[in-house]
RNA sequence: CAGGCCGGUCAGGUGAUCGCGGUCCGCGCAUAGGCGUUGGAUCGAGGAAAGUCCGUACACUGCAGGGCGCGACGCCGGGGAAAUCCCGGGAUGGAGUGAUCUAUCGGAUUGGGCCACAGAAACAAUGCGCCUUCAUCCCCGACCCCUCUCCCGUUGGAGGGGAAGAGGUGAGGGUAAGAGUGAAAUGGCGGUGUAAGAGACCACCGGCGUUCACAGCAAUGUGGACGGCCAGGCAACCCCCGUCGAGUGCAAGGUCAAGCAGAGACGAUGGAGCGGCCCGCUCCUAUAAGUCUCGGGUAGACUGCAUAGAUAGAUGAUCACCGGAGCGAGGCGGCAGGGAGGAAGCUUGUGCCGAGCCGAAAGGCGAAGCAUCUGCGUAAACCUGCGCGCCUUGCUUUACAAAAUGCGGCUUAUAGACCGACCUGAGGU
RNA sequence: GCCCAUGUAGCUCAGUCGGUAGAGCACACCCUUGGUAAGGGUGUGGUCGUGGGUUCAAUUCCCACCAUGGGCU
């Protein structure tokens, strides 16, 4: 995942946790806000929950890999945030996607006919 | 072969496709710096990157020098910038059959404190006991006498009296042998000695101090001589001695610097003076908007920062093949036992036969062969077993864990594999 | 990343110049009441976070580890 898709500054993240509306799932948690520029920006977090520094790093991966693919079809002018949950971690990445879409779809930054 | 122990090394591999971060080059837009690249090259996690327990570089702050206080360390030699570091050695213990592993390391008679319970007493001694002197007495007791009781006597029971004294009580003295308590009790054992005892004295042993010789760079070890007879434990309690140590930490610090606030200059205007008036000039007070300058400095950016070098934090995903480990199945081989009371082979004796040789003759010698006997003794088919090797195949499994200033250590976590030295056990030769 | 603090009964906490750990609430039983609550009494309940070490003896002293909480930013 390219780095202008990125989001980074700690400000916008306190933004969107304050501001989003979340979507849960038992795998990971979106968190949606618009933000002022025509951009998709997308970040991804792994608490202490998750485990060690390796399995922090590995779900933040999985994460960005599996939301690679389906930049092209969401709708910009979004601030997204992934937070993983522990089961991620035995899921293969074909289910995180799958999940990701379903997430997507529910906050109607897709459209339900797109199909990846 | 199995298990162990010590030292060292490694920490799955290859390929394809899709992707991530840095640097350099090219290109495009901008055009000093920057942004973007379906372009290329190259680099891109660990032995512990972890815990943050030590030390250090580096940075800022403080500091003439010294002292107090606080903290760390403490056998010897070497390495090292230093270290709660490493290597080797020493002493005293502990674990293991063993290879080997492991703990501790200045000072405790001469500063203070503590040693619960128990015990007379916890470092100081006479409560018990032992010995002895004096006084006193029947409270206790041996012994004697009398009375009552019982069944005649012996005996027994109760009461009273006497009593030398070795008994009781009291006072004084000597004594650390003894029991008992405890984690720990004044060195052990034997003898001499004594009223009873005692290193009071003696021999041996242990320990302490002084000293000599030898070995070793040293810690220390071995042996001898002399001395006084004996000194409890705790310094991971305070303390004493010696050595060393400023504080804070890269979120340190440095550079640039929006905004906001501050200071200064210019500044329309007001007042005063010069002047007849205007312009103009000078001075003073206050000051709106605005412009400019200044130092400090927040957000932020850059740097600090590295032949990985990020700043929501880069090494991944999918597929295929090949590996490693464990368990199971099959095949081939190897080894062991049976086969083997031993084929073959070699060998000893005897008998038969007998080429040939010697001799005048009688006769003698005699290779090979056959039969039988004695001894030595190898293999195969086949059967059985195997904690052995290789191959094929199925299932399972393939660790602990990821840099954020660098470096030297320590500690902790870790599937397994390989190399070398050694130990123990079992089997075979 | 750096710097601190705390782990003791089911819960909230005491206890330390080393000597076998307690209080309140809770729980069980008894008394009290016609019954309940309150009150009173008795009792149960502890590897003192884990593992080593010093010591005759460790919750306490020393070392390592684990967990939780907080501060700087």
């Amino acid at each position: 995942m390219q780095r202008k898709f990125r989001l980074t500054r700690s400000e916008d993240f306190k933004r969107v946790r304050r501001f989003g509306k979340s979507y849960a799932h038992p795998l990971v948690v979106l968190i949606a806000q618009t933000n002022d520029e025509a951009q998709l920006r997308v970040g991804v977090a792994a608490g202490r929950t998750v485990g060690t520094a390796v399995k922090r790093n590995r779900a933040k991966r999985l994460m960005r890999e599996a939301m690679r693919s389906l930049i092209p079809n969401i709708a910009p002018g979004w601030d997204l945030i992934l937070i993983a949950r522990p089961a991620l971690l035995s899921s293969t990445l074909t289910e995180i996607r799958e999940t990701l879409l379903t997430l997507l779809r529910r906050a109607e930054l897709v459209s339900p006919t797109d199909a990846t």
